[in-house]
DNA sequence: GTAACTATACCGTCTGGACGGTACAGTAAG
DNA sequence: CTTACTGTACCGTCCAGACGGTATAGTTAC
């Protein structure tokens, strides 16, 4: 069999990452291909158009937020701490895809919108068993709130201490809400 | 005297429909001059270049959101359920300002950042003399979050009717803080 | 086992169109 | 006469995508 095609992740984690700090404007195929070291040609074998692009890259995000699900269901103190710690930007695969998603998203793009309207009322299910529909709101909110703010930091932010500490309050809230 | 620059006032309505309906990558010159009804030469006229569009925009943000500030402080209820009511998407000339220059944060420009971040801490501060520093945390993000949502609906969204229960039922859960 | 061939995984260049911005001549209203 | 435009023609740059070429790994045939 021929060799492996080592450049379509490398594409992908370099797209993902240009979304995240530049935005969607600044995420051209020639900036993606430099920043995934190959050549646009090389880009443009793999993923035909940016659409494809897009494609692959809402597909990994779908993947990850299945197996995010998983782990929510799973969590030993509820699925609405685990939520609400996962929605801090820690960096994480499912961080990235999310996130840059998000800036296709606000690009109007279509397709991805609804993905995330999927995503997040699987979210709000699973948080509606553990604390009950109304709180399950709320939680999702807060949740929503934290990537908003993240989406301004675009990455790794100065400000990652400060909203540690916010998630540690906002998990204080929920004990408050659970009584 | 000679008249008055009518255009003007048209453009930057114009720039922020555009942005708020189909994001920062399609809002450009052409189309805003298009949608505002004016020629190109015209909307060049007002504002030299792209940049001055963006800074008359953020200009109009401060004001509004000052106006903002001073309502929710005398908010009868508490400027906390005011802010939770107020961040549901109303087509207000607040609400259109603040996320039509979201657009223009997430393509990462950073003046409309900093503009952000100091926005938010007003309403932060404003919250916290209400209901102390941890539940204002809490409503601010979920403030955040109802943001968050209103992006991707990029305008009169269809789920207007179901964001409004979502906001009764974020009310409920701030008097069950309150206590 | 090696020559001939095929398929995959790329590279580098080019083009057509869009976009931001300039320039400038003209017009209508106060 | 000035302000507030309209309208058009044009320029430089950037970008998506097309295209032609190359290298290499497996496959078949003898």
């Amino acid at each position: 069999m021929p060799r492996k095609p080592v450049a379509r992740d490398a594409v992908l984690d370099a797209y993902e990452s240009l979304l995240i700090e530049v935005g969607e404007r600044a995420a051209t195929l020639d900036a993606v291909a430099k920043r995934a070291g190959v050549s646009k040609g090389g880009l443009l074998y793999h993923f035909p158009n940016k659409e494809a692009l897009i494609s692959a890259l809402l597909e990994r995000l779908d993947e990850l937020a299945q197996e995010d699900i998983e782990q929510m269901k799973a969590a030993p103190d509820g699925s609405a701490a685990y939520f609400i710690r996962s929605s801090l930007w820690a960096d994480t695969p499912m961080d990235r895809a999310f996130v840059a998603a998000t800036r296709l998203a606000e690009v109007a793009h279509e397709e991805t919108r609804r993905r995330f309207a999927g995503i997040q009322q699987q979210w709000l299910d699973v948080l509606a068993e553990d604390v009950g529909p109304e709180i399950a709101k709320a939680v999702s909110y807060m949740g929503d709130g934290l990537y908003f703010n993240a989406m301004f930091e675009g990455g790794q932010g100065a400000g990652n201490a400060s909203r540690e500490a916010d998630v540690d309050i906002l998990l204080g809230v929920l004990d408050r809400l659970r009584k």
